[in-house]
DNA sequence: CGGCGCATGTAACTTGTTACATGATTCC
DNA sequence: GGAATCATGTAACAAGTTACATGCGCCG
């Protein structure tokens, strides 16, 4: 069992989702602190079935035959619970930015100024998109008994990419003040 | 030619370092924004020595025979200042707790807060770190061109911990306040 | 009828970690 | 003499990405 089977036992617990919609949901819901791709998810998906984790809906109605929904099962939410209640492991961080930030005296202002514009824009679109998400989220809050905690890991994507961009913004006015000297 | 080879570079680019040096640094003022382990450092070395852009010091006076110091050759420098100049490309995190977080209704609050006491007190060692190494790049400042730029990384690392505290503690406070209930 | 989004899947590859073996030097 | 730290290295494994192949349904 890898991160990633919890991630999908996660994901299924709230609703049945097919490979398609799992990489979606988390591209989007979780792109501020977490990434798979479709190599990870469909063989995982695969595994988890074998293991008698999760198991495909029988929905007769196909609209579309080249689908399958997956749904989880009472043993895959008691390996979801067992996994929730284990200590917290491994967290990685990799940002490039800052390795070449450290070394950036050995190229021009404009270069690096160029790599932090870069980085501020990302993140501004990640921070629009986490607010885009708040919003929609408190039109229908208390639907889910899960929305103050997921309203608290959005809250955490906030703090962090205005962080993020804070920084960009101080980071390229310094290299500017430098650059006119 | 991957990421550890550039870093790898970056650092003989400030003076020779054995492996296990560049291993130390990489422990104590990347940790923030990345990670090593020897099992990558060791083969890039030999790697880049092959392809003739670092080599070993040739120190007759080692006082450990089972020693290798490398230094940077000028075509290692221009390996290293072409890398700096192109795109930045990946940026990988990958936060558990976040994951648990957003998964955290179908456990107790005190498991929870459990988790987030241990993230949050990982990060206030982190930044600790971070303040030490402020203090003492601040007293030697400017006996090395790239100082300004290190102490703009190290701001990073102050901002991204603090952020990371103070949201840990808010959210502790919120899970307290539901058990209560 | 062409392009896009939905959808599944795998093989080859790259990347990264862990566990282990080995041994010198330093300090108490 | 024993523990800690310095030091190098690899083999096995685990994790993760990329590129590709395939095809349906919908919209304009």
């Amino acid at each position: 069992m890898k991160q990633t089977d919890y991630v999908i036992l996660g994901l299924l617990s709230e609703s049945p989702l097919t490979g398609y919609q799992i990489k979606r949901i988390i591209d989007i819901r979780f792109r501020f602190f977490w990434s798979e791709s479709y190599g990870q998810i469909y063989p995982r998906l695969k595994s988890l079935q074998i293991q008698g984790l999760i198991e495909e809906t029988d929905s007769t109605i196909k609209r579309n035959r080249s689908q399958k929904t997956y749904q989880i099962k009472p043993e895959g939410l008691a390996a979801l619970l067992h996994w929730l209640e284990q200590p917290v492991e491994r967290e990685s961080v990799r940002i490039e930015l800052l390795l070449k930030m450290y070394f950036s005296h050995l190229i021009t202002a404009d270069t690096m100024v160029s790599h932090l514009r870069g980085f501020q824009e990302a993140h501004e679109k990640d921070l629009q998109l986490i607010q885009m998400a708040e919003r929609e989220l408190k039109a229908i809050i208390g639907k889910d008994p899960n929305h103050p905690y997921v309203l608290r890991v959005i809250d955490f994507g906030e703090k962090i990419n205005e962080a993020y961009i804070n920084w960009s913004r101080e980071t390229i006015k310094f290299l500017e003040s430098r650059r006119e000297k």
